[in-house]
DNA sequence: TGATTTTATCGTAATATTGCAATGTATTTA
DNA sequence: TAAATACATTGCAATATTACGATAAAATCA
């Protein structure tokens, strides 16, 4: 028990899941905006504007690489992550996807 | 250690990530999917579409009562759950803003 | 080469999440 | 009133998440 069954749900169910889990952390968010607005950054540059440690970051940083939201690229020693276009384009229409399919007042009691 | 530290964040990205941790199960979205199209449902309508326990559900539907997202009317012995139309425009409208930062191609590397 | 810088990974501790059986509560029905 | 129905809550077990110090790996610099 305590494991999430996702076997009961959709393809699309477990993936919008899974995208906003990687967006349930105002860490990632964070580092999402930062990456909007400044295109690229690394680490070191994350840690001193996040206040958390180095670890932590990398930490945040692999999770998001690893739903495709963001691509890092060795530039010497350091390495720089930017959004991937493609896979924010795909979530970003999931969500709006999601949301489009309400059209309020659809609820005779509320 | 081990608590998200959202004393380094702000209001709005703790709040973002907030919402997205609601959404970050499958079961939860498929709920909301169901309340999308059917207008309202109760718990035992869930159980057989979902095909989860009495009690699983009905701690999902706490989940997405307490961030707003649902309301519950008692109409005799069971509950009518509907989706609160300001709460899902204010969270629509958040993950809009979130998404519309991104002009690609924004990134010299990739 | 040796020291420095930057990042990733490992190990560990604290806490959160998921799922469900069992039980409690409230309303309706017989 | 007693049984039935629907839902919430409690308690527990399994697993996941968050954070960070310590350490490893790779590239650069002196």
């Amino acid at each position: 028990m305590g494991v999430t069954k996702s076997a009961l749900f959709s393809t699309t169910q477990n993936e919008l899941a899974a995208y906003a889990r990687v967006l349930a952390h105002p860490a990632r968010i964070a580092i999402i905006q930062f990456l909007l607005k400044s295109e690229t950054c690394c680490n070191t540059t994350l840690v001193g504007d996040l206040g958390l440690a180095q670890a932590t970051i990398s930490q945040h940083l692999k999770e998001l690489k690893n739903v495709g939201i963001i691509q890092g690229t060795v530039e010497g020693v350091s390495v720089n992550y930017c959004i991937n276009p493609e896979k924010w384009n795909e979530i970003k229409a999931m969500f709006t996807e999601l949301f489009k399919g309400f059209n309020p007042p659809n609820c005779s009691i509320c």
